[in-house]
DNA sequence: ACGCGTGCCTGTTGGC
DNA sequence: TGCCAACAGGCACGCG
């Protein structure tokens, strides 16, 4: 499932296909995907696409147009979306109707400078995803954007301390997209572990020196994950269609049963806050 | 008010 | 071998 490091990847790869190109054609397919915030899509019909960004787990086009104010055409992946790009618009055309990934096309573009040159296809088997286009103010009146905590990348390890209290329980407080935005269920397992802290541990019975270490943890994966292009679990492809790497790496997630590579003991796994865990008891104490 | 449980979805998987 | 229940889980929402 995309989180930070799957979402920053499909930005990186999505940009040089549709960075400076005008929106020619924008629309929604089959079932609605819109939040009921959102404008129609077809309002973003003849902008141009000036910046491709994230936030936590969103995709964000910042649209232009002359002596208007911008739109911003807001993308959440959810399990299973996938937001693709291809550079020749027949072949999108042919895999909407033809393969997997076009049988489950919710949202279909076509970009160009001058002629359409690229087709950005938005696919999404369960239906979960969720797009939003509209202004800047339009976007902070809307809640799932309001709410949205800092970047984990960005908002450093005393601010992450913080942040990190109450009487959930620290993965769960990690899973809350209000406390810090990007983190999903591999990426606070995994954190999780290289702290040596159990994810039914309470967030604020740990101590602000613990809280250091998870949250450099923390990053350190982000971070590298980001470097493997992600993690590939089932559904999760770049804007090019390729496939990451991280998942090669998971410590805990996914290994419940398995052996603990660090203690030779077996992985645990239990449901939390109804999310599967995976954790070792031996090696992450309270 | 906050925290937990449930529903939304469908492709994949594992057990009988 | 084939079928079907269980599973995957981010987020919105409702309840206590």
């Amino acid at each position: 499932m995309p989180e930070l490091p799957e979402v920053e990847t499909v930005v990186r790869t999505l940009r040089p296909h549709v960075a400076g190109k005008k929106i020619l054609k924008l629309r929604t397919v089959g079932t609605p995907c819109l939040v009921p915030e959102s404008r129609s899509l077809e309002e973003a019909e003849g902008r141009v696409v000036a910046e491709a960004s994230r936030r936590g787990k969103f995709i964000v086009l910042r649209l232009t147009k002359d002596r208007e104010s911008d739109l911003f055409l807001v993308i959440h992946l959810r399990m299973t979306g996938r937001l693709m790009a291809y550079d020749r618009p027949e072949s999108a055309e042919e895999n909407w109707t033809e393969n997997l990934c076009g049988r489950h096309a919710r949202v279909f573009g076509l970009l160009g400078v001058s002629c359409a040159d690229c087709a950005l296809v938005f696919s999404d088997a369960r239906k979960f995803g969720r797009l939003f286009l509209g202004t800047e103010k339009e976007r902070a009146d809307w809640s799932s954007w309001a709410r949205l905590g800092p970047e984990p990348l960005d908002m450093g390890e005393e601010a992450f301390a913080g942040a990190i209290t109450g009487r959930r329980a620290v993965k769960s407080v990690l899973l809350d997209q209000t406390v810090l935005a990007g983190v999903g269920n591999i990426y606070a397992d995994e954190s999780l572990f290289a702290a040596h802290i159990r994810p039914d541990a309470e967030a604020g019975s740990l101590s602000k020196a613990r809280l250091r270490r998870l949250y450099r943890e923390l990053k350190r994966l982000l971070l590298l994950s980001i470097e493997q292009c992600g993690s590939s679990i089932r559904d999760y492809q770049d804007a090019d269609g390729n496939v990451g790497a991280f998942q090669n790496t998971f410590a805990v997630y996914g290994r419940g049963g398995d052996m603990c590579r660090n203690c030779r003991g077996k992985l645990k796994r239990v449901v939390l806050g109804g999310r599967g865990t995976v954790f070792c008891p031996r090696c992450q104490k309270t």
